[in-house]
DNA sequence: GGAAAACGCGTCCGCAATAC
DNA sequence: GTATTGCGGACGCGTTTTCC
């Protein structure tokens, strides 16, 4: 068994020396001293912020004019919207319809997804990108052009919205857009600054994303559309070059490691991301050589995609994909014991997800070589 | 049991930092 | 200097807790 090594943190000690190991990464910090976490002096941690941008969602001028609710300022009928303008309610045309997002609270997230029927109302969403011109005022003619409904919509509050960018110092031409969130600066290929426009990122990448308050390790996903305001944290990816495998890291994220890493590194999230880039360290896959790793880290990603896939269809049909993915769990379950087998069986059986995770955790604790009861002892013991 | 105080949470304000 | 995003925090409202 492990030799059990404390560390400190915010002046207790807890903690296995050797859980770092997985997350090391040899990479020259040259004079800026040895890495916190082991022993080696030329290695660090691997952490969050090397692959990830977080980012509160969608920032809008106001709330309560970007966002269109049902049955207050919104109709839907048959796939057919119709919005409040000066008193009646007008069809929108559909490349209108584009431009309305359907809006989640970050209430509605669950771990490895989102409650689908819990969306608010839909933001309208215009993207500077679309009209390839200079001038604002050219912009702002050809996007009322193009969307005459909605531009009427928003130009009944036209004075307030420009006076709330007037006081923030920002150009008030731009009250069509939201004000952050629909932008980032990143890093790119060849170590400039770039814009990513998040909106096709929004629409259908991968996704990870959580609650902008919260003492809770719960993570969704989606890689359909998925739009929230700033109650919610998104996690874009920071370099285009590095892949990310994100089924691994969803698991990874909701697992009870990083339930414990949560309490012992004090992580609750409010209004710091930075604790959370920092301080959560990421496991590296490459750094898992053996056949039994690998076929452990496959398993977790097959669960993984279960729990995802038991989301976003309900429990309901089981589709090829997913059923490719369980055979695979099944064909791999010589590396869990008897007792282990028949819970999971079970778990297929009744869709139950705490069951799943129950598994994921475990075989968490196998990849990383920790002693889970002993992990057990120590949340007992100082929380 | 009710009033007052404290707290939690979401919104969005506005200065700081940075790019051009 | 101007335009734009980043980020901390003020503010306000609703909920929970405390106090008498």
């Amino acid at each position: 068994m492990l030799n059990l090594k404390f560390y400190y943190f915010h002046g207790k000690s807890y903690g296995y020396k050797e859980w770092y190991k997985p997350f090391c990464v040899k990479r020259s910090v040259g004079n800026k001293g040895k890495c916190p976490f082991c022993e080696c002096k030329e290695e660090r941690i691997e952490t969050f912020d090397n692959y990830f941008l977080i980012r509160n969602g969608l920032i809008l001028i106001k709330d309560s004019i970007f966002i269109l609710h049902e049955g207050i300022n919104l109709i839907v009928q048959n796939d057919e919207y119709f919005i409040s303008v000066n008193g009646e309610f007008i069809k929108l045309a559909e490349i209108e319809k584009t431009r309305l997002k359907k809006l989640y609270k970050s209430k509605s997230i669950k771990p490895y997804g989102y409650d689908k029927e819990d969306h608010t109302g839909y933001a309208i969403y215009f993207n500077k990108n679309e009209f390839n011109t200079q001038s604002v005022s050219k912009r702002n003619n050809l996007l009322e052009m193009k969307y005459p409904i909605l531009s009427k919509y928003l130009k009944q509050y036209e004075k307030q919205l420009r006076e709330i960018l007037i006081n923030a110092k920002e150009n008030p031409a731009n009250f069509y857009f939201p004000r952050r969130g629909s932008f980032i600066n990143k890093l790119g290929e060849n170590h400039k600054e770039e814009l990513l426009d998040l909106e096709p990122l929004y629409d259908q990448s991968e996704k990870i994303f959580f609650k902008f308050i919260s003492n809770e390790n719960i993570f969704g996903y989606s890689n359909t559309s998925y739009y929230a305001t700033s109650d919610t944290y998104f996690l874009w990816p920071r370099f285009s070059s590095k892949k990310i495998d994100y089924l691994f890291i969803l698991a990874y994220l909701n697992s009870k490691i990083i339930n414990f890493l949560f309490k012992v590194k004090n992580l609750s999230i409010k209004r710091s991301k930075t604790k959370l880039e920092q301080g959560l360290p990421i496991p590296i896959l490459k750094s898992f050589h053996s056949e039994n790793e690998k076929l452990i880290i496959g398993v977790i990603k097959a669960l993984t995609f279960c729990l995802v896939k038991f989301n976003e269809l309900d429990y309901g049909i089981i589709t090829e994909d997913l059923r490719e993915k369980l055979t695979q769990v099944k064909d791999n379950l010589s590396i869990l014991n008897e007792k282990l087998i028949s819970k999971f069986y079970l778990a297929l059986e009744k869709k139950d997800r705490n069951i799943i995770q129950f598994l994921i955790n475990k075989l968490f604790f196998q990849l990383f070589s920790i002693d889970e009861d002993k992990i057990e002892l120590l949340i007992k013991k100082f929380y």
